[in-house]
RNA sequence: CGGGGCGUAGCGCAGCCUGGUUAGCGCGCCUGCCUUGGGAGCAGGAGGUCGUAGGUUCGAAUCCUACCGCCCCGACCA
């Protein structure tokens, strides 16, 4: 390609839209321009590189027998009804109606048109496996879209489903995605770890995350230090180290904090530790209060109240909400003698003789015990993992680390299949349901993750797998007589050579060039200058080390497709 | 949704507090000269419903009200 005959509109300052590192470079290098809140248009350059990204991913979809078809983006809310997801999805799926008040939304995933094609044209197990994927614009209407192309409202997925005969054959289904997306993010050169995940709204029983390594990471992850074991924050399964405590139970006793409603000021006041109290936090599950209990220096996970409580929407209680539910004022609830639904973690079913809230103003109580002064719809865990817990593996030491989630596979099970009367007719003559999986790649927001990992003060440094041009070549002297024809010449050696590259042939200024070059992050870069013009040699520079070497034209054809080569491997 | 900030030329910003004639600056863009290995220099030029609507006033980018849009933080205190 020809610069002066491509559209790259290059940015010298920061847009003030634009925080993290991806979203500036994005904008400055002329890949992406904002049209509203979380919805971008994709410029001539930037669609180069999802096109690699989706061309990697067709691959090694394909490689892994699956095959690609292409769903509509607009769907009938009756679709959704019958899985129920309708109502449990949330403001995040858009709802309009057409012309005639059909309610209708905008896919933000295809679970339910992939089954309802499977149902109708699939009915043997002669048919199965059978993997479905498509690569398409998605919408979700986010709280709130940010960063860039990393949470849009709109952007550019791959999405897989998988249909078996049997759990086992499921698994195997899985197990097959799972290699393919390890292969997918190697290729893609980017560093990630697979972690075991929540499921979230989609459902289902078992989920890897593939996660990329990144400071602007909107996750955070845990890693063991000694195994394998890796999750997500929501996930990350506590392991109890102390055994239950064994004292006798004490009277319960009366204690009057004035004025305290905090773990850190009722500690102070009464002169014990947080671990020594038990915290009483009231939610609203889908708008009825439940309180979870914890021990007073943790942390509840929302995810996992979630997930026990089986609720869509959960939030904390204002404090409006909580009078209302208990007549007792915030900062002073306890699980003695408390009205509403009491689910707590496992840590605290393990407590004796704990502090809690009095549920009257002005006082706590202790020595409460579990099952003598209340009782628990639930124990479960319920608390954010710490860097002080075991692995739950391996006993072994765990690290955080901030992540972004480019890749998701799920084993769904037959939850959709059965709400949505999905079957087929197995060899024993039986109608079963299908055994469902169903695997994502955010493809626009790997492109974003690969430059979040990829850059420096200069712009992007991109892989050369996902690079838009593989090499630049900078022409110094476009009015030149010896330099001009040779430039042009290595252009066509290179083009004839099956090298992508881009020529920058603007009657520009060679600083104005080489910022360019850096910017967009072209992997290679040839410079024809007054230095050909002397000696005949042309200087290769590697964006990445900024290493460069000088060499004659043909030495420079040989040596980029040995190194490009190299790297595509 | 809660909190904060911002909307003035394609981009980045000043002007607004304390209202007053042709609304500025840098970058970019156009023309010419000059220059050519890390976003040059000089000269000339084009480009703006000051987010929208209403109000106050002799007069509004500036003051008031409403609305719209965008960005950031939070939604893990009890």
């Amino acid at each position: 390609m020809r610069y002066s005959k491509t559209f790259i509109p290059t940015l010298k300052e920061n847009p003030a839209e634009a925080e993290i590192i991806s979203h500036r470079l994005m904008l400055r290098a002329g890949f992406i321009r904002k049209l509203t809140a979380g919805v971008y248009s994709y410029l001539p350059i930037g669609l180069t590189v999802i096109r690699k990204v989706e061309n990697i991913v067709r691959e090694e979809m394909n490689r892994a027998g699956a095959l690609e078809l292409l769903m509509p983006m607009v769907q009938p809310a009756d679709l959704w009804m019958e899985s129920g997801r309708y109502k449990k999805y949330g403001p995040e799926l858009l709802r309009f109606q057409d012309r005639h008040e059909r309610e209708s939304c905008l896919g933000p995933t295809h679970e339910e048109v992939i089954t309802d094609i499977v149902r109708k044209e699939l009915h043997s197990y002669r048919d199965m496996p059978v993997n479905l994927y498509q690569i398409q614009t998605k919408f979700r209407d986010e709280i709130r879209p940010r960063f860039g192309l990393m949470r849009g409202r709109e952007f550019v997925m791959k999405d897989a489903y998988s249909f078996d005969v049997s759990d086992e054959a499921a698994s195997e289904s899985y197990v097959k995605m799972y290699e393919a997306y390890k292969r997918i993010f190697a290729r893609c050169g980017l560093d990630y770890r697979a972690v075991q995940a929540d499921s979230g709204t989609i459902g289902g029983s078992f989920s890897h995350e593939f996660m990329v390594l990144a400071e602007n990471g909107e996750d955070t992850i845990v890693i063991c230090n000694d195994c394998e074991y890796a999750a997500n924050m929501e996930k990350a399964t506590v392991v109890l180290k102390e055994p239950a405590d064994s004292a006798e139970s004490l009277p319960l006793e009366k204690v009057e904090t004035p004025g305290k409603r905090t773990v850190d000021t009722v500690c102070e006041f009464l002169g014990i530790e947080p671990r020594q109290l038990v915290k009483t936090m009231v939610y609203m599950a889908d708008g009825k209060p439940v309180a979870a209990l914890v021990r007073g220096d943790r942390q509840i996970e929302k995810v996992k109240l979630t997930n026990l409580l089986g609720a869509t929407e959960l939030e904390m209680a204002g404090e409006q909400e909580v009078f209302d539910a208990t007549g007792v004022p915030t900062g002073y609830l306890g699980p003695a003698g408390l009205k509403i639904r009491i689910v707590a973690d496992q840590e605290v079913a393990a407590m004796k003789n704990f502090y809690a809230g009095g549920n009257e103003k002005n006082y706590h109580v202790k020595n409460v015990n579990l099952g003598r002064d209340f009782e628990v719809d639930a124990v479960a865990d319920l608390r954010e993992i710490t860097t002080d817990d075991p692995c739950p593996e391996c006993g072994g030491r765990l690290g955080l680390t901030e992540g972004i989630e480019v890749g998701h596979v799920f084993k769904l099970g037959t939850g959709y299949s059965e709400k949505m009367n999905a079957t087929f007719q197995d060899k024993d003559g039986q109608e079963k349901h299908f055994v469902m999986g169903c695997y994502g790649v955010g493809v626009t927001r790997v492109v974003a993750a690969a430059i979040e990992q990829h850059h420096d003060d200069n712009g992007i440094i991109w892989p050369v797998a996902l690079a838009p041009y593989s090499v630049v070549i900078v022409n110094l002297g476009i009015q030149d007589e010896v330099i001009n024809p040779a430039a042009e010449k290595l252009y066509s050696d290179l083009l004839a050579a099956g090298v992508e590259v881009l020529i920058d042939d603007r009657d520009e200024r060679p600083g104005f060039k080489f910022k360019d070059a850096d910017l967009l992050g072209i992997p290679y870069r040839v410079t024809v200058g007054k230095g050909f013009k002397k000696s005949g040699m042309v200087e290769v520079r590697e964006r990445r080390s900024g290493e460069t070497k000088e060499m004659a034209p043909e030495e420079a054809i040989a040596f980029l497709q040995d190194r490009i080569r190299e790297q595509l491997q």
